[in-house]
RNA sequence: GCCUAUGUAGCUCAGCAGGUAGAGCACUUCCUUGGUAAGGAAGAGGUCACCGGUUCAAGUCCGGUCAUAGGCUCCA
């Protein structure tokens, strides 16, 4: 094989040591414009502090990387939640280890503590300026921040070498930035815009101390370590398969969790007068032609052709749920009409979305549709927040109700969308108290208002799973009619609701939620026996048929191991209740119960606790310790969910 | 779909100057018969994601495909 000599590669980093002397930077365009001493004010609250110091940082990293990329163009580096980032155009891509360099000569910046200088240009001036240094991007932002504002002047920032078109606020010296990391490099589009090109975006973190920065970075592991898809791993609940990508396999462990699930589901809505209903899961391409979805929708569905025809897979249940509600006349007496439809839907996501459980092709809505008369709105909406409640309480997780109002593209009267708001916020203000939901005026889907469900797990993270929404166009579309008590046809109003949103995906939030240990009621093992010896074995096996008698999910754990060996398995499988039996316990027909909750628990007859067990799964208690890591998530930022649509 | 990274036993990972695979856990068998998070020994288990190329020789280098992760975009 051919040595090739080892000359330097046209794509190796540039050497700073040695700058290209054709390449002018705007810093030295800048050198001599009017730069002035910038003051931080005192007193500032700590987000307002966090937020000049990330931006800041952002700054003192486009210096590094300007430095190490002379010819390299900065795009735009805001401070964001936890951090900040910067995009750039960079000669070549990115590697691991230019991160290391570029965190090294920031630490450089940050160590000789330059101060940051403020100087007020004419636009003019500023384009001249950028023009001149060939910063593509930075004059698209001035031309973006004159057609939005039309400024007189535009502000620059300076720190050391670099000079960058910006609003501020940044911190007076480039110390301050000293508690950061670099944490990773990744693509992203020039605007956001998917036919703009893709830019090089780093990403840091950024603290006041280095407590604080080391949290960050602790809480970052845990949340790894409850990653809802190495849990499944884990505990053997489910896996993927390339095969399928985007789709869950349960094993029968998960599946008795999803099941659970689904019998919780099935029963609490029963007694709340929902039926439930059953529908085909492929359609002709017309049905989704009358609900707009195929206009709209399409390029998220899975179409097939078969007789000539485009058929879809259903990627939501609100257009055949229509076609219940359409089968035949209605009349007034059988409103409010509610029907769930818990269909297996598909939608075609980009594969670059798919995210475990998070972001599937596949999943069930929990969903439902009522149909109501324009004065059965309100009692209605007071009933759904009633069920989020009691749904929500069920599993320890903290939520928040908003309101979202008639966004700028809307159809339908206004005047309806009026009322229908109204409806929503008294039935807000009477059941969960004016000012305790947040409100989002103008984020409606188009067919109506609708009110979010946040939840916030104890990771901190937010999370859109429900939703209640009113339609007023689809009852138009399908032609949805009720005869009224005049005897005349009327158009109902379509309530479109979810509590979880997707069974997958709240399962993987629960799961990290409670980092796998599941309330004894959904937990696929409820309760293992330990024999402490094989002679032992036999009263093992009464105690599971008791235990089986009293509808638990028992194991016997017979394997030829120290007992130690078996209870370290068992809390590795997250299973709430393990009995320990030996000569004495067989004896007195008792166990020795240890719960994953509290630990020892002591000798027990064995009819206590089955009674114990079986009452937390009649009444599904959330019998689970959360220990809520330390929150670095901002107020509002929610991670939306695949089921606020439809 | 786009950017970057990754893909080796069921799981977690090592091996990479190219010379025809290794650990721990899990699993099987045997010994051990035990009191609340790992007793001991032996054994079995891999087309190194897939396809193609370079080479006497590819897990290792090159190209492509697929999947996964983190972003971006999308989520009427």
């Amino acid at each position: 094989m051919n040595q090739q000599p080892s000359a330097p590669a046209a794509d190796a980093p540039a050497d700073p040591s040695a700058p290209d002397a054709a390449v002018v930077t705007v810093a030295d365009l800048a050198a001599d414009l009017p730069f002035e001493r910038y003051d931080v004010p005192e007193d500032e609250a700590r987000a307002e502090r966090l937020y000049r110091l990330r931006h800041s940082a952002a700054h003192v990293m486009a210096e590094a990387v300007v430095e190490l990329f002379p010819t390299a163009q900065v795009a735009t580096g805001p401070a964001i939640e936890h951090g900040f980032y910067y995009d750039f155009d960079l000669p070549r891509t990115l590697t691991p280890d230019d991160l290391t360099t570029i965190e090294r000569r920031m630490k450089k910046i940050i160590k000789r503590n330059f101060r940051f200088q403020r100087a007020e240009v004419s636009v003019a001036q500023a384009r001249k300026l950028f023009t001149d240094a060939n910063q593509t991007y930075k004059l698209e932002v001035i031309d973006s921040i004159v057609d939005k504002h039309a400024p007189e002047t535009l502000s620059l920032f300076r720190q050391s070498k670099f000079v960058d078109l910006c609003a501020g606020p940044h911190v007076s010296g480039t110390k301050t930035c000293r508690y950061f990391k670099l944490e990773r490099v990744s693509g992203a589009y020039w605007r956001g815009d998917s036919d703009r090109p893709m830019l090089q975006r780093i990403y840091g973190t950024a603290w006041e101390s280095k407590e604080d920065l080391d949290a960050y970075l602790h809480f970052k592991e845990e949340a790894k370590k409850r990653n809802h898809k190495r849990i499944g791993t884990e505990l053997d609940l489910f896996h993927f398969n390339k095969l399928a990508p985007g789709a869950c396999f349960w094993t029968p462990r998960g599946y008795t969790v999803y099941q659970e699930f689904l019998s919780y589901w099935r029963e609490s809505h029963k007694e709340r007068g929902y039926q439930e209903i059953y529908n085909p899961m492929l359609y002709k391409k017309d049905l989704y032609e009358t609900s707009g979805h195929y206009q709209h929708y399409k390029k998220d569905m899975f179409i097939l052709e078969a007789d000539h025809t485009e058929y879809c897979l259903k990627p939501m249940n609100c257009p055949d749920t229509f076609l219940f509600y359409t089968s035949k006349r209605r009349s007034f007496r059988e409103l409010p009409l509610r029907v769930s439809e818990g269909g297996v839907l598909h939608r075609n996501e980009l594969t670059g979305a798919l995210n475990g459980l998070f972001r599937v092709r596949q999943f069930t809505q929990d969903d439902a549709h009522i149909f109501v008369t324009e004065a059965q709105v309100q009692d209605e909406i007071a009933e759904l927040l009633d069920i989020s409640r009691e749904v929500y309480a069920l599993f320890g997780i903290d939520y928040r109700f908003a309101l979202s109002t008639r966004p700028e593209k809307f159809m339908g009267e206004p005047e309806l969308w009026d009322e229908a708001e109204a409806a929503l916020q008294s039935a807000l203000d009477a059941n969960v108290g004016s000012g305790n939901y947040k409100l989002n005026p103008g984020d409606g889907a188009f067919y109506g208002p609708k009110i979010d469900i946040e939840l916030t797990d104890c990771l901190g993270r937010k999370w859109q799973c429900g939703t209640i929404q009113l339609d007023f166009q689809q009852p138009i579309n399908f032609d949805m009619k009720y005869v009224d008590t005049d005897n005349t046809a009327k158009r109902p109003i379509v309530i479109h609701r979810a509590i979880f949103g997707s069974f997958e995906r709240f399962l993987g939030i629960l799961l990290e939620h409670t980092a796998g240990a599941l309330p004894t009621w959904l937990a696929p093992v409820q309760a293992v026996v330990v024999p402490i010896s094989d002679k032992i074995n036999d009263y093992a096996w009464q105690v599971h048929a008791w235990l089986k008698q009293a509808g638990v999910r028992v194991e016997v754990d017979e394997r030829n191991q120290k007992m130690g060996y078996k209870i370290r398995e068992a809390e590795m499988n997250k299973v709430p209740y393990m009995l320990v039996v030996g000569a004495q316990e067989a004896e007195a027909g008792t166990a020795n119960l240890r719960t994953y909750r509290d630990g020892k628990r002591g000798e027990i007859s064995v009819e206590q606790i089955a009674g114990e067990i079986s009452l937390a799964i009649q009444d599904r208690t959330f019998d689970v310790t959360i220990e809520p890591l330390r929150s670095f998530e901002d107020a509002d930022s929610v991670v939306e969910g695949d089921a606020q649509e439809y």
